[in-house]
RNA sequence: CGCGGGGUGGAGCAGUCUGGUAGCUCGUCGGGCUCAUAACCCGAAGGUCAUAGGUUCAAAUCCUGUCUCCGCAA
């Protein structure tokens, strides 16, 4: 099929990739502006950029979809199909009512169920035990177009949200080339979002990650997974930001300790008091240092026991 | 040129300000103790101190360039 692609983050190349490798025709890759990013603010190409050079692409990053100009772009190319996977921007009507197959979307969740920006990352703070990817055909609300096809995936108690990122990508990206092809097969059954099953997620900001130790051992743990890799549960250790990547739940209570209070040390990492027991913080990383296992952290720095971590709450206790 | 912190035996760090041939906690290997052990004791191997150049009698340490890793910010 003649298929124009939008796609801008690594979630998206998978799916090029497949499309690609099932013979497709891939008129065009539509990518979002270069931005100045990382240190020194050099300018740097999305992860579908650079997989659209690498496959000597066609492309095209405009500022404003509606422009005329690119929208006559668009129809002259006749694709049979866009397909929309973690673009960056909304599509205007315009675009939408091109293809013959209309435009279609890989949304990270099993929709309804966590429409908007952040569904990975809600799935795994809240610590589903399953989620998935849906391929819906869109229109101009948000993740609220027609179902087209969906698979489902099991979440893995060590997941986190990176790691069912990658998963979600792989599945998603097989689940559009065999959607394609049923759509070119006419096979196709449109189904309606129920809406009252409809949840909203927000996009999810760094400051999010500031860890509150007055929660539950387990809301601490998916939290702590939920926000890995970006934008990482954070805490302070003396003062100085300290990430925590890994921790796994303990039985053990302080009864006499504060919340959020190291309590005690082991091989393989220390223990924090939480509002109803304790976690073991297994992996850390320092500001200005890299992410290491804590017993690695331990051979050359000291965790004191006794000190409470994060400062800057106040709350509860 | 957005701000800042690093690169020292396999891992994590100290030593750099106040130049004088490298140290700590582990790991590895060998031996010992023990019913036994991730515990304890003894011993050993392993480092061009990221890299290039400069200053000096002497540079991990001071100066300059380069590469590279990381936190913030965007």
């Amino acid at each position: 099929m003649r298929i124009v692609f939008m796609g801008t983050p690594e979630f998206a190349v998978n799916s090029l990739q497949k499309i690609i490798n099932a013979g497709h025709d891939v008129l065009l890759v539509i990518t979002k502006e270069d931005r100045p990013k990382g240190r020194g603010h050099r300018l740097e190409f999305s992860p579908v950029k650079y997989a659209a050079i690498e496959n000597d692409l066609n492309i095209l990053q405009p500022k404003d979809l509606s422009d005329i100009q690119f929208v006559n772009t668009i129809k002259m190319l006749k694709p049979d199909v866009i397909v929309v996977v973690v673009y960056g921007k909304k599509l205007p009507r315009q675009i939408l009512e091109i293809p013959q197959y209309g435009c279609i979307n890989i949304h990270p969740s099993l929709l309804p169920k966590y429409r908007g920006a952040s569904p990975i990352h809600h799935a795994v703070l809240n610590g589903d035990k399953y989620t998935g990817v849906t391929i819906m055909r869109m229109d101009e609300g948000l993740d609220t177009g027609d179902i087209l096809s969906v698979t489902e995936i099991g979440i893995e108690e060590k997941d986190t949200t990176g790691t069912l990122h990658d998963k979600l990508s792989i599945l998603g990206a097989e689940l559009l080339v065999d959607t394609l092809t049923k759509i070119q097969n006419k096979m196709i059954t449109r189904i309606k979002q129920n809406e009252e099953d409809a949840t909203y997620t927000k996009i999810i900001d760094k400051t999010m990650g500031l860890i509150n130790w007055h929660k539950k051992s387990y809301e601490l743990i998916n939290f702590i997974r939920g926000l890995s890799p970006w934008p990482s549960a954070y805490t302070y250790y003396k003062e100085k930001m300290m990430k925590i990547w890994e921790a796994e739940k303990l039985n053990e209570t302080y009864e006499k300790n504060k919340t959020g209070e190291i309590v005690g040390i082991k091989d393989n990492g220390f223990i924090v008091k939480t509002s109803d027991g304790s976690i073991l913080v297994t992996k850390i990383q320092m500001q200005d240092s890299k992410k290491m296992t804590t017993a690695d952290y331990m051979r050359g720095n000291k965790i004191d026991i006794g000190e409470v971590l994060d400062i800057s709450d106040v709350g509860g206790i």
